[in-house]
DNA sequence: CGCGATTTGTGCACGTCTTCACAAGCGCCT
DNA sequence: AGGCGCTTGTGAAGACGTGCACAAATCGCG
């Protein structure tokens, strides 16, 4: 029951938790994991092996055992994983293990579904503060937190220290929410507006974009009504992918 | 102003757009350009460089460049883009010629931002359905459309050609939804359910799911925590980057 | 105690993506 | 017409990510 230590583990950095520098691809694939594995012990399995644990995040079981070995040693061969142990290793690595406080820009259409969002409270976030920009919204009362001036971000920021700044403001309003944020210490940003923020050296940005995403489903929906137009060259090339499918973010094909 | 005729493109197919078979990577940024060529658009540019549109787009301009490159020869030497021109083709390649039309299943709190989105009809998409489990759901209005039963899904899709399906239903009943969406015919999915879909063959799932990008947030977050804690390896360890920062979906440090 | 079944961890090869650096091409000015 | 500056398009190299295939390690059983 050893509470984080790894036992003998690479990357040489003094007592604290050693961070090991792991490849971003792995990093955007540990929480996917740490679901699967939330699943599994609410299904009562104690452990799993490799193959089961990929089976249920949907990727190859040969990367996750790879993205796993970044983290340490912590599966037995012949075994597999404790699913218990690796839970405390993921939320241990990514930070989870305090609660991070977010503040939530933005109480507009999207910004209600994020508020109301359960997500966050059940994966290790908690809403600390809801702000716009529009005076009419200020004061309702939204899942329990009431809707404060975007001005009083630095009061938020005082109150209790934010990590992460989510922006669901139209795209006119997000760099200068973007500013704001940075100016009380936010140094990470989820992005939902469909623009480009520019912020200084050392503040991560991600952004979400619907449009973006259906826009690329929608490519490869055009690619494959201009195959199926095709005579279809060299057998069933629609059964058979022509093999470049799978990408990045996008799943196919997880058998019947 | 050639409708959309690649003069001497490469890509050997017969007589219609010649899909260019592009770059994954590539058709995940396409979407990004074509917003900032919208944007220049309306703010009445007529040309503009690789490397104005980069730092638009939020991309280094060495790669926008072999980025379009792959769509064929649309630039000027010693001039730069026509952003008309550009947009058109970009536009061409993602298929958003035709507006497509686009199931939304889940109107719970997610599903109502959603519908409520304007990016949809501003981006080559419109939502020809709303449909939901919940009898209770079921009859609401929502942006001038009518919630319908999740079952009535066959008679939309005889109604109209549903190109893509969104699913925002709890994780619980994704995986039924995606049947139904796959059975009606539906082959491209957009995920917003925290679970993984298993679809047949020939069928694109492209996930969003707001507690992973938290999560890869709080990596970072703590990360650099940890980095300021540490005495400052060789000079200044934060302005000056490791190195190993920026990838797929992260904008980072775009200057002043 | 040894053996076989099982599963992890990883070296290696391959493919994809990124970035640099520069030749080729275009327009403008003289 | 010729030259000059600017910008595209691309070859090549390097970084990164993926997946195979197998050795090393562990458990259970006879």
């Amino acid at each position: 029951m050893s509470q984080h230590r790894h036992p003998g583990a690479p990357g040489r950095a003094g007592a604290v938790p050693a961070l090991p520098d792991l490849p971003e691809a792995t990093v955007a694939r540990l929480p996917e994991y740490l679901r699967a594995l939330h699943n599994l012990a609410d299904t009562g399995h104690e452990t799993v092996s490799s193959e089961g644990l990929s089976a249920a995040a949907g990727v190859n079981s040969a990367k996750l055992r790879k993205d796993l070995s970044h983290l340490g040693s912590y599966g037995t061969r012949g075994v597999g994983y404790d699913v218990a142990l690796l839970i405390e290793q993921i939320e241990n690595v990514l930070g989870l293990t305090q609660r991070r406080a977010v503040a939530l820009v933005g109480v507009g259409n999207l910004g209600h579904a994020l508020a109301g969002y359960d997500g966050f409270a059940g994966r290790g976030f908690r809403i600390a503060a809801l702000l716009d920009a529009d005076p009419s919204r200020v004061g309702e009362e939204i899942n329990g937190l009431v809707v404060r001036h975007v001005d009083e971000l630095a009061t938020v920021a005082a109150e209790e220290s934010l990590a992460i700044g989510v922006i669901a403001t139209p795209a006119a309003a997000a760099q200068q929410v973007a500013d704001q944020l940075v100016a009380v210490g936010v140094t990470s940003i989820l992005n939902f507006a469909p623009c480009v923020l520019s912020v200084p050296e050392g503040v991560d940005v991600r952004k979400v974009d619907l449009a973006i995403e259906l826009q690329i489903l929608s490519f490869h929906e055009h690619r494959k009504a201009s195959l199926t137009a095709l005579p279809a060259t060299g057998g069933s090339a629609l059964t058979a992918l022509p093999g470049g499918f799978a990408a990045t973010d996008t799943q196919e094909a997880i058998g019947t």
